[in-house]
DNA sequence: CGACTTTGACCCGCGC
DNA sequence: GCGCGGGTCAAAGTCG
């Protein structure tokens, strides 16, 4: 498919900067990854927002308020340690570091009388400038210092997370080669392509098995991995533009009903325990949770709804929508709110995009993508849940390292499920439950252990600050990315910093990281940049991800080029 | 007029 | 075999 787009169409989100910035956060957000609405993407062809479409969220609205929120957050911070006589202050980092610039010194000295007391104070103030001043400077140092080692920790991270993929790549195609009758092999892993090249489809929304899910459109003999709907094989089934397209019979496999596919491919051919997992890999889901008041979430995709069913057990109606952003894609999602809260609002998505993602909807279709890939990969030969164990573990490591105390992964039939929850965080209800509280656990579901589980308990955090502690809790790859982690979740920790610079940046550090959803945004962005990489890797452009990167201490600058509705 | 939503009907899987 | 529930279809209606 179209790999070119995908490096360039923001399949990056962050990269490291190598400008020695004191404390640079990253701008995981990309150009406002949830900020479009069907409207805003409606270039697939439609004739321009007709009907009445649903008013959407924001998915990340409540983030960009919150980021706001931070920047105000650091503001007032500045103001409130100007008020205090207290002279750290951005400028004092960066420009006011010369004496001679000091305010207070050219004012002094155009105030200066000839009086010795005058004098001896003013030279009294110059040695504590001074000293002041060697103490800015060892703490820009030392932070510049930190900002290398995090650096080095995000490369770690990256490298540590292409290589799990790699593996998990690996396994599969173990996997896959198990029966020796099977007829299908990957092609995409026989070629020249990589192990990488193969993890890049999932640029796509892919919850097929990494590698296969994305590919099935335009493979016929991967069709039986496709993710949609096992569809019933009805007569009509190619009267839908959207199936039909492809009028050769097999090469249609990808919207070809589980049934039907079995029969012209040869149902012999195949084991039953390969159908078994099959089915299960076209059952694959991903479900999120967020609060809203919208009808549904904007996730940069352009959705058509065909269908609405009273679903038993909550009053809410289950919306049925399909992607349009190309014709024949198979990604289909159902959006219902809770029972039990109707605030949230319940988006389940499925199937595997068969075309290029808008760069809006890369976050959301990367994190999906992968988490369904991840929990395919450790579900499929389970009988009795121990690989959806394993998976889970592998999910919390890799694809959901900052929000993997958010998720959890249904093992209930009939399919896989992986929820992301956003619902949860300071920002929510007063009343908001955490996940498994929220709603009764389904047989068979769990949460998901946080990756670094033995680090919980060494901090006793009230609960603001083990959300930061998650937050930057898939950075636990090392020791040092503990500490760091550590240092990050503890906004009041000194550091070993003198004062004011540790608690004005690790305030703006704990406003920003207090939001539950910047949670999704990085682990949305750490899978976009890992895609980007191997979008790049695979010859393509990085400088769009140049573009969406930045390591900045304005940790707002993100939210610059929103895209309106 | 075309794209979209609505909504009743239909099909299928599953449990009893 | 039957009924229930989930998922989808497709005609009708809506909108700009």
């Amino acid at each position: 498919m179209d790999k070119s787009h995908l490096g360039g169409g923001g399949g990056g989100l962050l990269a490291l900067d190598a400008s020695p910035r004191p404390l640079g956060f990253l701008n995981l957000l990309s150009p406002a990854p949830f900020h479009r609405t069907m409207e805003a993407d409606d270039g697939g062809g439609s004739g321009g927002g007709r009907g009445r479409r649903s008013v959407e969220v924001d998915f990340f609205s409540d983030e960009k308020k919150n980021m706001k929120k931070s920047r105000v957050s650091v503001d007032a911070e500045e103001q409130k340690s100007q008020a205090d006589g207290l002279a750290i202050k951005k400028e004092d980092l960066t420009i006011n570091l010369l004496p001679g610039n000091n305010n207070n010194n050219a004012r002094s000295d155009r105030s200066m009388v000839v009086d010795d007391d005058a004098a001896s104070r003013r030279r009294h103030e110059e040695g504590k400038n001074t000293s002041e001043l060697a103490a800015m400077q060892a703490e820009l140092s030392r932070m510049n210092e930190e900002n290398q080692r995090l650096r080095g920790m995000l490369t770690q991270v990256t490298n540590s997370y292409q290589a799990l993929q790699m593996h998990l790549v690996a396994l599969m195609q173990q996997r896959s080669q198990l029966p020796p009758t099977q007829p299908q092999q990957p092609p995409s892993h026989e070629d020249g392509k990589t192990e990488q090249g193969a993890m890049v489809p999932r640029q796509f929304l892919g919850l097929g098995p990494s590698g296969a899910g994305a590919d099935v459109a335009e493979e016929p003999s991967n069709s039986s991995t496709e993710v949609g709907s096992p569809r019933r094989s009805s007569s009509n089934g190619n009267e839908d533009p959207e199936r039909g397209d492809n009028p050769d019979g097999p090469s249609t496999a990808g919207w070809l009903p589980g049934r039907a596919m079995s029969q012209q491919l040869g149902a012999a051919a195949k084991g039953h325990d390969q159908q078994a997992q099959e089915a299960t890999m076209r059952k694959a889901r991903v479900s999120v949770r967020a609060r809203s008041e919208a009808p549904i979430i904007a996730d940069g995709c352009q959705w058509r709804k065909y269908g609405q069913k009273m679903a038993k057990g909550n009053p809410c109606p289950r919306a049925y929508y399909r992607c349009t952003m190309a014709t024949g894609c198979p990604v289909r999602k159902q959006v219902q709110r809770c029972a039990e809260d109707r605030t949230i609002l319940i988006t389940t998505y499925e199937g595997t995009h068969n075309h290029p993602l808008p760069p809006a909807a890369m976050a959301m279709a990367s994190t999906t993508s992968a988490a369904a890939s991840m929990l395919l990969s450790g579900s499929m030969p389970s009988a009795d849940g121990s690989g959806l164990m394993s998976s889970s573990n592998f999910l919390a490591r890799t694809v959901l390292p900052c929000s993997s105390s958010m998720a959890t992964i249904s093992a209930s039939a009939p399919f896989p499920t992986v929820t992301l929850d956003l619902t949860h965080g300071p920002h929510g209800p007063p009343n908001a439950i955490p996940l498994n509280a929220a709603r009764p656990p389904a047989p068979g579901q769990f949460q998901i252990p946080l990756p670094g589980g033995g680090m919980a308990p060494a901090f006793a955090m009230p609960p603001h600050m083990l959300y930061n502690q998650s937050k930057f809790s898939g950075l636990q790859m090392s020791s040092d990315s503990v500490d760091a982690a550590a240092q990050f979740a503890q906004p009041r920790q000194p550091m070993g910093l003198p004062g004011q610079i540790s608690d004005t940046v690790s305030a703006a550090a704990a406003a920003i990281t207090a939001d539950p959803n910047f949670t999704v945004a990085l682990a949305a962005a750490i899978t976009s940049i890992i895609g980007g990489q191997h979008a790049a890797a695979a010859g393509n452009n990085s400088n769009a991800n140049n573009n969406n990167v930045t390591t900045s201490n304005n940790t707002t600058s993100n939210n610059t080029n929103s895209e309106t509705q």
